[in-house]
DNA sequence: ATGAAAGCGCTAACAC
DNA sequence: GTGTTAGCGCTTTCAT
C-alpha cells in the first residue's frame, strides 16, 4: 500500500550527484571535483579526463549541490543585506544596484527589512548567521551596536551604509549629512528666508543627528532661532501628515522647511496641501533624499540628492574586497550630496 | 611562522555543534535532536533530560547549523521571490508584505529582480534551485513557460502573480486586467471623451494583452477608433518620456490617455508637462497601478489601484498551503481592482 | 595523475 | 528511553 505524497502528480527527479557522475564516468569524485573547481592543472589531471568530464557536465547539466558544498567549505556565496524598508525608494534603488553588482560577482543577496526595530534586526542577523552568509551589508536601526560588535568579533565582513556607529569599528559608506543640511539651510538664508523649520524624526542615529547639527549650525551662525519639529518614526503616513499639518497651523509664519528624510518630505507635501499653504509662495520646501515625487510635483520640490549609484558601488566593492582580499584596509567613505534646486525654493 | 589570515584581528569563535552539546551534556545527539525538534514526547524522552537540554541550549545559545540540517532534510525554509524590478514601488510593496508574512511563518525570502530578461530569469531560477528553496513566488518575464514547466515537473511548489501563463498549470494570483481596463475606458467614454489613447509596452504577457483587450473592447463597443501606442520596455525613463511626448505632439487632438503600467504613467506625466499640455483641461489621465506620485501630483492622477495587501496575502498563503498541505487544491485567483477617480480625469 | 577516505553537522531508522 | 550508526553531497589531505 502506497503512502499519500504531497506531489503525487510529479515525482521529484532525483538530481545528479557527484557520485553519479563518478560512477557513470568511471572517474573518482576527487578528480571531478578538481576539474570543476579549476584545479585540474594544479593537480595535473590529464586533458583527456578533463574534456570527458566537461563534456558530461555540459550534457547532463550537472550542478554541484550548493548546500553540501557550503557545509563543507563554510562559504555560501550569499550576502545578507539588511535595510530599514525595501518599500522606501531610496533603499529599493540601492538594493537593486547592489543586487546587480553582487550577481555579476557570483554572489546572491538575501535581503530583509528590519524597520526601526532592533529586536527584529537582531533576529535577522541571527537568520543571516544561520544561513551562513559570507558578508553583511547593513543599514542598522538604533541600538544595534552590541550585535554589530558581536558580528565583528566573530570575524564577519560587515559594511555599513546610510548610517554608521562611531563605536563600531568597521567599514562604512555614508554621505556628508551635516554639511548637506548646512548647505541647504545656508541656501535658504541666502535667499532671504529666516523662519526656517526643520522636520525630523526622534532618533539618535548619527546621520539624523548630523543633519540636525548642520541645520543648527547654519541657523546659529546667523543668530536665527531654530525651529525643530520631531515626527515620531512609527507614525503611519496619515499620522505624519496630521502632525506636520498641526505644526504648520500652529506656526503659520513658517517661511521655509527642510525635511530630514524623503518620507517626511512626502508626508509634508500632503500636509502643506491640507492646510492650504502654497509652495513656494507661502512656504519654501527642501527635502533630504530625492524622490520621484519631488521632480514630478507641481511645483517641483528641491532635494538633497544622494548619489545612489555611487553608494551602492562603493558598498559592494568594499564588501567584496573585505571578503576576498586578505590585505583589505578599512575604508570609511563620506560621499557628498547634490543640492537640487527646483521650483519649491526660489 | 604563522600564516597571514584575513581576519587576524578577530578569530572566528567556533560555533557550538550538536556533538559539543552531546559531549558536555553526556547525552546522545539523537536525544538532543529529538528534543530540539519537538519529538521528545513521541520518543518518550524523560522530562529530566528534556529540561537539562533546554536549559543548556538557552544558556549557550546553541543553534543547529542550518546548512547541515538542510543538507540532511532537503528543506531550507527559504522561499525564492522573483520579480521584475524591486525598485518599482508596486513590486517593492508586494515584496515587503510577502517578506513579513513569510517571516511570521518561519520562512525567509531570497528575492531577485529579473528585469524583462528571460535569460537572467532562468539563471535566477537555477540559483534558487542551487540554494534549495522550498517554494517559488514568481512574476515571470515573457518566454518563461519552459522553465516554469520544468520547475513544476520537478515537483516544486510555484505560485505566480501579476502575470500567469495559460499553458503553465499552477496556482496564481492576478487581477482582472481586462475588466479593469474596460471599466476605465468606459468611464472615459461616459465622461464624453472620444479620442482616448492607450499607452502600453510591446508584450505578449497575458496581463498586458488583457489590458489592451479591455481597452479595445470598450472602444469598439462605442465604435471609437482605438489609438494604441507601444513604448519599448527597455527604454530608460528619458527615452520613454521622449517617445510619449513625440506621440502627443503628433496627435495633439488626444483627449484622454490610459497608461498600462505605473512607470508609463510616471513617464507620461513628464511628457505631458514637456509638451505643455495641461491635465485635465487638455488631456485626461488614468494610469494602471497606483503610485505615490499620482496622489501627490497637482492635479492628482486617477489610477487603477491593485489591492497590494490582498495580493501579497493570497500569494503567500497559497504557497504555504501548497508547501505544507498535502491535500492542497490548485488555486487561481483573479482579484478586482479599484478605479480611483482623482482630479486628472473629470 | 588518480583514488580512498575523513569529515562538515545534522536527522532518523534501527538497535538495545 | 537512550544510543549507535548510516548517510545527505561535497572538498581536500594523503597515499599510491
Amino acid at each position: 500500500m502506497g503512502i499519500l505524497h504531497p506531489y503525487t502528480h510529479s515525482v521529484k527527479k532525483k538530481k545528479l550527484s557527484l557520485n553519479d557522475v563518478a560512477t557513470q564516468l568511471k572517474v573518482s569524485r576527487t578528480t571531478i571535483s578538481f576539474v570543476l573547481n579549476g584545479k585540474a592543472k594544479e593537480h595535473r589531471v590529464s586533458d583527456k579526463v578533463v574534456r570527458k568530464i566537461q563534456k558530461f557536465v555540459k550534457e547532463t547539466g550537472y550542478q554541484p549541490n550548493a548546500m553540501a558544498r557550503s557545509l563543507r567549505t563554510g562559504k555560501t556565496h550569499t550576502i545578507g543585506l539588511m535595510i530599514e524598508d525595501i518599500s522606501n525608494p531610496f533603499f529599493a534603488s540601492i538594493a537593486r544596484l547592489i543586487e546587480d553588482k553582487a550577481y555579476q560577482n557570483g554572489y546572491k543577496i538575501i535581503y530583509c527589512s528590519a524597520g526601526n526595530d532592533p529586536k527584529k534586526a537582531t533576529e535577522l542577523i541571527q537568520m543571516f548567521e544561520d544561513r551562513g552568509v559570507d558578508g553583511y551589508i547593513i543599514a542598522a536601526p538604533e541600538g544595534m551596536e552590541p550585535e554589530l560588535k558581536a558580528l565583528l568579533k566573530k570575524g564577519r565582513p560587515v559594511v555599513l551604509f546610510d548610517r554608521f556607529f562611531p563605536k563600531v569599528d568597521t567599514d562604512y559608506v555614508i554621505i556628508n549629512n551635516e554639511e548637506s543640511a548646512f548647505k541647504a539651510t545656508r541656501y535658504y538664508i541666502q535667499q532671504g528666508y529666516k523662519k526656517i523649520a526643520f522636520f525630523t524624526i526622534p532618533s539618535s542615529l548619527p546621520q539624523m543627528k548630523a543633519r540636525l547639527a548642520g541645520y543648527r549650525a547654519a541657523m546659529q551662525k546667523n543668530r536665527f532661532t531654530t525651529r525643530v519639529k520631531e515626527i515620531p518614526f512609527e507614525f503611519d503616513n496619515k499620522k505624519k501628515v496630521n502632525a506636520i499639518a498641526q505644526y504648520l497651523k500652529a506656526n503659520p509664519d513658517t517661511e521655509a522647511i527642510l525635511f530630514a528624510t524623503n518620507y517626511l518630505g512626502v508626508s509634508g507635501l500632503e500636509a502643506i496641501q491640507k492646510v492650504g499653504m502654497r509652495i513656494p509662495d507661502d512656504v519654501a520646501v527642501i527635502s533630504f533624499d530625492d524622490h520621484i515625487v519631488f521632480s514630478l510635483c507641481k511645483p517641483s520640490i528641491s532635494a538633497i540628492a544622494q548619489p545612489v549609484e555611487q553608494i551602492a558601488e562603493e558598498v559592494i566593492n568594499t564588501l567584496l574586497s573585505k571578503m576576498n582580499n586578505p590585505s583589505h584596509k578599512k575604508k570609511t567613505l563620506e560621499i557628498p550630496t547634490t543640492l537640487l534646486i527646483r521650483e519649491s525654493s526660489r
